[in-house]
DNA sequence: TGCCCGATTAACT
DNA sequence: GTTAATCGGGCAA
């Protein structure tokens, strides 16, 4: 198992680190598995948690790339983001959605259900289903209990407008892998 | 200090 | 289609 980062996160911008990470593997405690759905974030987007300068919840997000940032989403769930270049610039990308394939059991097990296509579809349903909570947050992406390890094939990426939010909604920050069927939300076609 | 809203989800009608 | 659950931050008073 590598115990180094197979993403480059040094000198990147978070838009080009949020499509390396489509078809990339995630693992969390040894379970996990393809990343499929992400969005990107930083300071000068009024949807961003770090628009307003840095606050006790989301100071990670202003200090180096390559660490996660957990966060606790109207009060019931946790999202998980990636820190990103350049340092100080709270850039970050949103893990949306994996498609599950190792540890299935321990998995369903935490989410209670049994049908794997909406295991990991969503930032929510993502933490519940690996155990991320904010004890996570602020470690290293490099080490235990996280894994990342790049994908090894060509994938095709779509992109589209981001969910969930009111502001800056007509920025394309959404990247998805094209036809997955776990996909939060389908990508509308291109016309 | 109090009020409103949000990078969501599941359980309703 | 709608709504409740529920915590942290921004902003007005």
């Amino acid at each position: 198992m590598p115990k180094h980062l197979t993403i480059a996160f040094f000198n990147r911008s978070v838009h080009e680190v949020a499509p390396d990470l489509i078809g990339a593997t995630l693992l969390f405690g040894g379970v996990g598995g393809r990343l499929v759905e992400v969005e990107a974030y930083h300071h000068t987007d009024p949807a961003a948690h770090s628009f307003h300068g840095p606050t006790p919840r989301n100071v990670v997000m202003f200090g180096p790339p390559g660490y996660a940032y957990v966060y606790r989403s109207y009060g019931i769930h946790w999202c998980l983001n990636f820190v990103c270049e350049p340092k100080g610039s709270a850039a970050a990308v949103l893990i949306r959605a994996i498609e599950p394939t190792v540890g299935l059991p321990r998995m369903r097990r935490r989410r209670g259900l049994s049908d794997v296509r909406i295991l990991c579809s969503g930032p929510g349903r993502v933490c519940q289903a690996l155990g991320i909570t904010r004890a996570d947050n602020g470690l290293t992406l490099d080490e235990p209990p996280f894994e990342l390890l790049a994908r090894t094939s060509e994938v095709d990426i779509v992109t589209g407008p981001r969910i969930g939010i009111t502001k800056a909604v007509e920025k394309p920050w959404r990247y998805g892998l094209k036809d997955s069927r776990f996909l939060s939300k389908p990508f509308r076609t291109a016309t």
